[in-house]
DNA sequence: GATGAATGAGTGTTCATTCAT
DNA sequence: AATGAATGAACACTCATTCAT
């Protein structure tokens, strides 16, 4: 089925394949159960010897930081398509639910959004930057617009979004309770 | 069996001192250095052999909860001194910014715990019901005073602590900054 | 039997000794085997655990170090004995003797006279200046005796006995062969 | 059975090529920064990858091995051509030179392959009898020519010159010192 | 033949915990 | 009660060697 590919690709494709594996393994595992698990149990669990998963990430944490990297890309990936098509008021809240409503049951999605904020590591910088920037626009053009308060500056909404993030996350699966925080944060957010 | 219970005492002094010292250092350098701190270190900080930390607190993980039971305490004390001579609003939102000043850097022991596979509720439970308590009648008496969202349940209240607690911790020392994010908040918690 | 030791030794005692017996080991080890053997089977060959090993010497390295240390302070002290009550001549000849065929069969004694001609090593340093200004005197009075050419440096004899030190290690078990390389030397360190 | 022998020859070029590469690489390599150096490096260095390395010598230890061999080789060569154009005594001195100056570095090989387990006289023992008896042959013509003590023998003669290599490249660049050293051993070779 | 990704045993080192003193 | 030396399982990381492509 399918087409035949006359020239496997020049052998790359298995190297890409555990690399890839070797970052969803690490996420759902990082996630889960804290970034102490040691990295041969990764490499297990990913279906690779630990050679390999040193031989793709340097060091556990060049690892951890792709899982970040890869992380603040999806972030951006989605803020991107928000923002384009709504109006600036609009896309600002739809973006800060988006992101907060990710992070739910990920830990690590706070530490990566607490990170933009932050951004102490190298490797993180240029990911952090992009979505930082989109949020300053994002920012900029919600307050132009008044409908947010227009002395709230670009860390204390970083602050914000990985503070929240990290109250719906210990909320739980409360749908009415998470909608309540979002109604109390807004309703601040907004001038006056 | 039956011992005559002598119940000594004298050496005890000595003992507490010790105890009370191993708390202090720990909290002091598991808040600023994290919890990965070697037990040894925290041993030679107080002054004493790790020999006598152990007998004092069997497991790291004892020492980490007797930290947090020694926080929440306190914290439960401060709130019942700012909670008897305020009006009510104003005791809750005293009580709120004091919480969340004091939480800074207690996420990591939360966590530490957690990932440690105690349950957290059980051992903390009886110091963390009674500022849970408090923070249900003070929610009770601003919500009757008609100065925060009626609609609003304490489990919402405890995880928008915990995320401001975050969101502050994570914007660091910039006094306008946390300034603002509260103002964002209480303004939010007013009703409508 | 023997005498009831009323105080214990404040406890060091024990200590001491596996300091000793690793040392002795890890000397015995290195030097036939090379520094290449694991640190477990150090410890193991001493009857220690890892942890014993480590809390001695912080590292591999460091357990290195002091081997050298402990050769080098072995031949200062003989080389001490050798100089105080000889003549000049006699002296610095019976000095090179005794160090060249200290080394037989421990290339690392070798290392260590090395390492007191290069002496870049922190911990050694303080060691192999022992020897070395030993040698210097020893060598400036065979000078003045007429008995050594009077334009041989320090870092050449230095650099001689570590390489007869390795030519008598080579040659193995020849004291005639042996025999003949000293003279060979010590002719040709005489005048002319 | 009995394929006929076709003895392909044509892409042997590419082959000699990389093997002479690598041996020219791992020459340089082993020599300046020791035989630690992982394969991996030597092949990126020779612009080969590890399976080619591998595929040439089956073994690091084969590759050490074969440097071995060929310096032993080019030294025979370079002894030969010292030998038949001089006097017999001239002849053994500048030999003598250039040997302790060629083999700079080789003392690290040397252990290595001992340490390896292999057994270097089989490994090497063609074309190390190669220069043992040319310096046979040379050390008798010194002597019959009255330039070398008479009682001198080959195995003191070798273990010499591993010996004062080793003193030359632990004093490192200081002509005027390397040259008293020669001057040293070669006035203790003379008769008398 | 060549490549370099994969392997996994092996290494140095750390650290919570125990126990002789 | 206190001490700190000892323990050893656990961890991150390396590297010679194999093998699919």
């Amino acid at each position: 089925m399918g087409e035949a590919p006359r020239r496997p690709r020049p052998m790359r494709a298995d190297a890409a394949r555990n690399r890839a594996r070797l970052l969803d393994v690490a996420t759902e595992v990082f996630t889960t159960r804290g970034v102490g698990v040691p990295t041969e149990e990764i490499a297990r669990a990913a279906g690779v010897g630990v050679g390999t998963l040193f031989r793709h990430f340097p060091t556990k944490e060049a690892l951890l930081e792709a899982v970040m990297v890869r992380r603040l890309e999806t972030m951006a990936a989605r803020t991107e398509q928000l923002t384009t098509g709504s109006a600036p008021a609009e896309a600002f809240f739809d973006c800060f639910r988006l992101l907060v409503e990710q992070s739910v049951g990920k830990s690590d999605f706070v530490e990566a959004l607490a990170a933009a904020g932050v951004d102490v590591r190298s490797a993180l910088r240029e990911s952090s930057t992009a979505i930082r920037d989109q949020l300053g626009d994002l920012l900029t053009g919600a307050q132009r617009a008044g409908a947010v308060r227009p002395e709230l500056g670009l860390p204390e909404l970083l602050a914000l979004l990985a503070g929240i993030g990290r109250a719906v996350e210990q909320l739980g699966a409360d749908p009415a309770g998470r909608e309540r925080i979002f109604e109390v944060v807004f309703a601040g957010l907004r001038p006056h």
